[in-house]
DNA sequence: ACACAAACGCACTGATCACTGCAATTAAAG
DNA sequence: CTTTAATTGCAGTGATCAGTGCGTTTGTGT
């Protein structure tokens, strides 16, 4: 899945490398054309000549729009966000959710989130959740550890991951910094 | 935008007429070609097709896959669920959720939502809630007009709406009747 | 019944899409 | 350096899509 990184050959497939570099651009361009003119479909022609590739590349990697918006996600969703350790669990899930808020918030991540989600069904939406999931449950499991209360996986999604993707996708209300405090406030009343 | 009720004419528009034929046609051809092939793009022939109808009369009526979709959204999800009326705000609500979690539970419901969030970006997504918030906020209003401490409009989407919807879209899990209950009582303690 | 307007069916057209062999280039191994 | 495998570029194909003009049908008003 991802490129070993403990293999100095002076050739072959270092981060530079060819077929790394179409991947880059590949999706950059989804990025770019989804970011441009969020509404209208996303075609793999569309995308290669944007990106200075040939169709056929396009169609031979990655097959259809859908598997393609799901591999953008997936890399795009993955260690953008880090899992913060300030301590306390109140700590870092206002400063978790604030991140996340800040990533939602990004003009680019939306319609990718949207496209994804329409063109890739269930698959693509856990491509744009299932690494939230992890890290929600890493902070959750760590403050357990350290013998507290801790509420549940469950209950702390329908809490924070929740409210924010909803907002975030489904309305056009902003994401502010009271507004993700509030939720972690509802989550730990202590 | 909806047809006139109160306009007993014997011929002409009434509910019966050929282009409310069609479209209710149309519309049944979007539902079930989500449901059966739920995963790949929806094109306008296909519909037309499966309709029965000329595809240039649905690219006349509806210009685009994205407003067909907002409109089949708009009126598959506007009159199917009525606001209860139990006489308290708790019963209200664990009745309210139980009927939209039956609704997003509906196989034909998730495809349709998915699909419109992503053709159709935001004006979509909203055609998917916009009555849900609408009824939402009318049992809080109903509520706080009995003169009791009713939580805000944004707190009932965060604790209620928001973790249907994400979990139905983002998740694979089920909406069972006793995490709505709970669901609820997150959002009522006392 | 008649005239008028609106909506639909039909037969097209250009453009784009998804896809397929084949040659050329690039990377990896001996 | 040579060999071998994998990846990409290229040109071309059938199929489908989005859209247009025109005749016909359906619905509305006089």
């Amino acid at each position: 899945m991802s490129t070993p990184a403990s293999l100095p050959s002076r050739t072959g497939s270092r981060p530079g490398g060819r077929s790394a570099r179409i991947r880059a651009a590949v999706h950059r361009a989804v990025g770019e054309l989804l970011a441009e003119q969020g509404g209208e479909p996303l075609t793999i022609p569309v995308v290669a000549a944007h990106a200075g590739v040939h169709a056929t590349t396009v169609y031979r990697r990655w097959g259809s729009v859908g598997e393609l918006l799901t591999d953008v996600a997936t890399s795009r969703f993955s260690g953008d966000i880090v899992v913060p350790d300030t301590g306390s669990l109140r700590g870092d899930l206002e400063r978790y959710a604030s991140d996340l808020a800040r990533d939602l918030t990004d003009p680019d991540t939306l319609p990718l989130v949207r496209a994804t989600i329409g063109a890739a069904g269930e698959q693509g939406a856990s491509a744009c959740t299932a690494e939230r999931q992890q890290q929600l449950q890493a902070m959750l499991e760590r403050d357990q550890a350290r013998g507290h209360h801790t509420p549940t996986v469950e209950h702390a999604t329908d809490a924070l991951l929740a409210p924010l993707y909803y907002r975030a996708v489904f309305t056009d209300q902003p994401l502010t910094p009271d507004w993700t405090r509030t939720l972690v406030t509802h989550l730990l009343p202590d």
